[in-house]
DNA sequence: GAAACAATGTGGACACTGCCAACATTATAG
DNA sequence: CTATAATGTTGGCAGTGTCCACATTGTTTC
């Protein structure tokens, strides 16, 4: 009988795992350490091992959505062969990223203060915003956006998006479905750079 | 020596505004019922002869905040004689509002779910949103924005505020000063009609 | 292979939290 | 003036994050 050995084998993956479903059924606020102790099958002590407080869970939770965002906004921009349509693209997977992992995202953005000094956070934010600005300099580049600041157009960018994600994630969008509410970051997206 | 009355006259009132402080020093995560009662100068149990619990106290804090925001936006939109100008300017004060009351603000729009069934918060968030939803509708009948759906079109408008908002107070934002802030809020809202 | 050592997991404790119940004090209505 | 409602207090409970000492297992070194 094999019983269940004395040590997991895998707890840290099976941590961060398990915080994510935690947090996304019973919320970001009611998140429990213990809880995710107990679904793992482990002590209440046991994640300490693995993570330095609750907040370093946490930080890691979205570090791990900092990559995967920035490999779907890459991806997205890759299928693009013009600058600004890779631009666009990525920016759409941005908001699709938010609605298919609305627990990381709230992790990624609403997480406390200290995690914003984990080196592996910090490093994982910095790529994926860095995706947006090169997609943006390259369509300045190409003529297909107006040249001037390219951090300004950058931030712009991002703001629109951004809140399209937190408003989308936050319930506040009267779209009912996925598509409705991609549809939706189209328009505005393609209404942003109109004057362009 | 008049000693400290058994009653304390204006509780409810204090309880918000240590809350508003408690949650600006401490951070919206690490906020406490019982530390909003100590500051307050009362019994760690007081507080629930005012609020159901400690949801109903966040969620009043965001009512609060909702019609402070919504006078802002009335107020600064009242300054201006364009329907466009007042839109823009409109915007222009959200996003100042979520810079002076970052406290509010967190609470407003990342309350716990349970919040969200208070009529007080519904009410008071819904009457900000239609504020904006009739600037955007004046503007489109005096010919300065595109006719059209005019829902989307101010679900737009909110994600841009909201995004460069959430942004500013998640401190992502390159800007050292409240000026330089509010200076590229209003470039963002500018080039996001620049098609008008 | 055994012994030393590091890594990982456990149980117990402490101060703290949100909330419940019972009781105390004060204001107000009849 | 007295019943009753409103408001505040003390005490308690289960549950939390984190610290400590200890147990078990992997790994390295002779």
């Amino acid at each position: 009988m094999p019983r269940r050995p004395y040590h997991h084998g895998h707890l840290r993956e099976a941590l961060l795992q398990g915080a994510v479903r935690a947090i996304a059924e019973l919320g970001p606020a009611a998140f429990t350490l213990r809880e995710v102790a107990r679904r793992a099958g482990v002590s209440h002590n046991a994640p300490y091992r693995h993570f330095r407080d609750k907040d370093a869970l946490l930080a890691a939770v979205a570090a791990q959505g900092f990559r995967e965002l920035t490999r779907a906004m890459r991806e997205a921009g890759e299928r693009q062969s013009k600058a600004l349509d890779k631009l666009k693209q990525s920016g759409l997977a941005y908001v699709a990223f938010a609605v298919r992992r609305p627990e990381h995202f709230t992790v990624m953005f609403d997480a406390p203060v200290r995690s914003s000094k984990d080196p592996e956070y910090v490093q994982a934010s910095q790529e994926a915003f860095n995706t947006l600005v090169n997609y943006i300099r390259n369509s300045q580049e190409e003529g297909q956006l107006p040249a001037g600041d390219t951090l300004e157009r950058a931030l712009y960018a991002w703001s629109l998006v951004h809140g399209i994600a937190k408003l989308a994630v936050a319930g506040r969008f009267p779209f009912r479905t996925k598509a409705a509410m991609l549809k939706f970051a189209k328009f505005a997206i393609d209404e942003s750079v109109m004057g362009a």
